[in-house]
RNA sequence: GGAGGGGUGACAGAGUGGUCGAAUGUGCUAGUCUUGAAAACUAGAGUCUGGGAAACUGGACCGAGGGUUCGAAUCCCUCCCCCUCCGCCA
C-alpha cells in the first residue's frame, strides 16, 4: 500500500511506476475519488464537532427549556450527519478498492520490459557443464535410481504430483539440513511457519487481490501459502518492534502450495513446477531507510549465491524487468541454475524488497531515534526450495552410467559420495 | 461438534448511557534528592488524521461492522478473534 498523500503529491511518478510494471490502474479516478472522500469527510467531521459540543451542554444541564430545544436541534443535525455518512460510504469503498491496486514504485535500476524474457543478466558463475555423453533429464535419472516416482505421483496427487523416495527423499533432507547450517551462520532466527493462513496475511503481503487465482483456499475461507513469507510477515502484523532488534532476520521453513494457474502448458513433467514443495526462506524487517533495504537486498541475494556456489552449480543472476515485478516489489533479483538436460537456466530463487508497502498493510512499525513511530521496511529471498534444487544437483552431477555424484558439501548429510544403483 | 467466559492504552486492570481518551497499578521520560545508583517525591507522556509556519485546533480510535439515542467503552444485532471445560484426534 502506498500512502495516499504520496500518491497525490507524486502522481506522475506513481503513474510512471505502474506503467513500468505494466499494471493497469486508473490513478486519475483514484485522485477524483479521494477528493470526493476528503470533502465528505470534512463535512461529516464538522457535523460531529457540532454534535460533540452540544453534547457537553446537554450533559451538564438540567431540565431547562434551552436543553430540550438543543436536543430537538440535535435531532436534525443527526439526520444530516447520517445522510452525509451514507454518501461517504460508497466513496470510501471505491477508494479502498483502488488503493489496494496501486503498485509499489519500481527502483530506477529496474530495467524496462514486459515479462521475464526481458530480465537482464547481471552475473554468471561457474562453467556450464557439458558431458561427453548425452545428458539425461532429472526425470529419467531419478526414476532409474529409485529417487522419484512421477507416475504414482500423478495417480495419487493428480497433475504435477510426485513422490520422492529412497535417496531422493534423503537428498531432500540433506539439502534442508545443510541449508539450515549454512544460513544460520548468518544470524537468522530459524522458524517453522504455518502455510494454512488467514486471508488478511495475503492482503498484507500483496498477494491479494490480484493473485487470488494462484492460491488454494479451504472451505473455512483460509488460504494455503505459496511461501513462508506470508506467515512470517503475518507474525509481526500489528506489532511495534524494538528498533534495537532490527534488522530482524528469519530463516523460515514451510511447505508451499501453488495452483500454477495459467501455466498449464509449462514444465508439465518433473520437479521444476509442482503444486506442493518445501522452502527455506530468508525474511527481514529493517528500519525505514532505502539504503538499508538496498544493502540488505544485496546481502540476501548474495547469501543464496554463495550457497549455490558451495554446491558448485553454475548459475546466473538476473535483475527482473518492470513487467516481471509483482504489485509490492521495488526490485527483484532471480538466481537461475544451469540445467544441462534442458540446456537452459532455470529459476531457483528470488530476492525482493518492498520498502514499507507490506508493513503499511500489515501495520508493522518501530519507534525511530526521535521516538516517532514509522513503518518498517521488509525484504525476503529464497534460501533454497526443494525439490526444485534436486533438478540441478542431479543433472549437473550425473555420470555416464546414470549414477549421480553427491556434491561435496552434502556428503556428510547424506552419508555417501555417490548415488547409484 | 457441545457448554461456558472474554476482547479497554506498552502491560495488568477498573469502568453498564452524559463533563470518559478513559480510574488505578506497573512500566516509560524528565526533574528533585544522591558521589553514583536504588528508593522516595514531583511533573510529563497514546495513536492516526484534517487545518495551521507555529502556538494551537477539528475529527477518529475501548476486537470489526451495523443499529438504538440529542449523546454509546457502556444497550441491541451480525461477524471476527482469544480462553476454559467436555468430545474427537496426529
Amino acid at each position: 500500500m502506498l500512502d495516499i498523500k504520496f500518491i497525490r503529491e507524486n502522481l506522475d511518478i506513481v503513474k510512471a511506476g505502474a506503467k513500468k510494471k505494466h499494471i493497469e490502474i486508473d490513478l486519475d479516478r483514484l485522485i477524483e475519488v479521494d477528493t470526493q472522500r476528503r470533502g465528505l469527510l470534512q463535512e461529516v467531521e464538522t457535523l460531529r464537532a457540532e454534535q460533540n459540543s452540544a453534547t457537553e451542554h446537554i450533559a451538564r444541564g438540567d431540565d431547562s427549556p434551552q436543553r430540550s430545544v438543543l436536543i430537538t436541534e440535535m435531532r436534525l443535525v443527526k439526520e444530516s450527519l447520517q445522510k452525509k455518512e451514507k454518501e461517504l460510504e460508497p466513496v470510501q469503498r471505491e477508494w479502498e478498492l483502488l488503493m489496494v491496486q496501486v503498485p509499489n514504485l519500481p527502483d530506477v535500476s529496474v530495467p524496462d520490459g514486459e515479462s521475464d524474457e526481458d530480465n537482464q543478466e547481471i552475473k554468471t558463475w561457474g562453467e556450464k557443464k557439458t558431458f561427453p555423453f548425452e545428458a539425461k533429464s532429472h526425470i529419467d535419472l531419478m526414476q532409474t535410481l529409485g529417487m522419484a516416482d512421477f507416475e504414482r505421483g500423478a495417480k495419487v496427487a493428480g497433475f504435477r504430483g510426485y513422490f520422492l523416495k529412497g535417496d531422493g527423499a534423503l537428498l531432500s533432507f540433506a539439502v534442508w539440513r545443510y541449508a539450515q547450517d549454512f544460513f544460520l551462520k548468518e544470524g537468522f532466527i530459524p522458524m517453522i511457519v504455518p502455510s494454512l493462513v488467514r486471508r488478511v496475511n495475503f492482503l498484507g503481503t500483496g498477494y491479494i487481490p490480484q493473485g487470488e487465482d494462484d492460491l488454494y483456499t479451504t472451505q473455512d475461507g483460509d488460504y494455503l501459502a505459496g511461501t513462508a513469507e506470508v506467515g512470517a510477515m503475518g507474525y509481526h502484523s500489528g506489532d511495534v518492534v524494538d528498533v534495537k532488534d532490527t534488522p530482524i532476520k528469519y530463516l523460515a521453513f514451510s511447505p508451499c502450495f501453488r495452483r500454477e494457474a495459467g501455466s498449464h502448458g509449462k514444465d508439465v513433467k518433473g520437479l521444476i513446477r509442482v503444486h506442493e514443495f518445501f522452502k527455506w526462506e530468508q525474511i527481514i524487517l529493517c528500519e525505514a531507510s532505502h539504503e538499508e533495504s538496498a544493502r540488505l537486498h544485496e546481502w540476501l541475494n548474495n547469501n543464496t549465491e554463495r550457497f549455490i556456489e558451495s554446491l558448485n552449480i553454475p548459475y546466473r543472476t538476473v535483475i527482473n524487468s518492470g513487467g516481471d515485478l509483482g504489485l509490492a516489489q521495488v526490485k527483484k533479483y532471480d538466481i537461475e541454475l544451469w540445467v544441462p538436460g534442458e540446456e537452459k537456466y532455470r529459476e531457483i530463487s528470488s530476492a525482493s524488497y518492498f520498502h514499507d508497502f507490506q508493513t503499511r498493510r500489515l501495520n508493522i512499525r518501530y519507534k525511530d531515534k526521535n521516538g516517532k513511530l514509522r513503518f518498517a521496511h521488509s525484504l525476503n529471498a529464497t534460501a533454497i526450495p526443494t525439490p526444485r534444487i534436486l533438478v540441478s544437483i542431479i543433472e549437473n552431477y550425473q555420470q555416464e552410467d546414470g549414477s549421480v555424484v553427491v556434491p561435496e558439501v552434502l556428503r556428510p548429510y547424506l552419508g555417501k559420495d555417490l548415488i547409484g544403483k
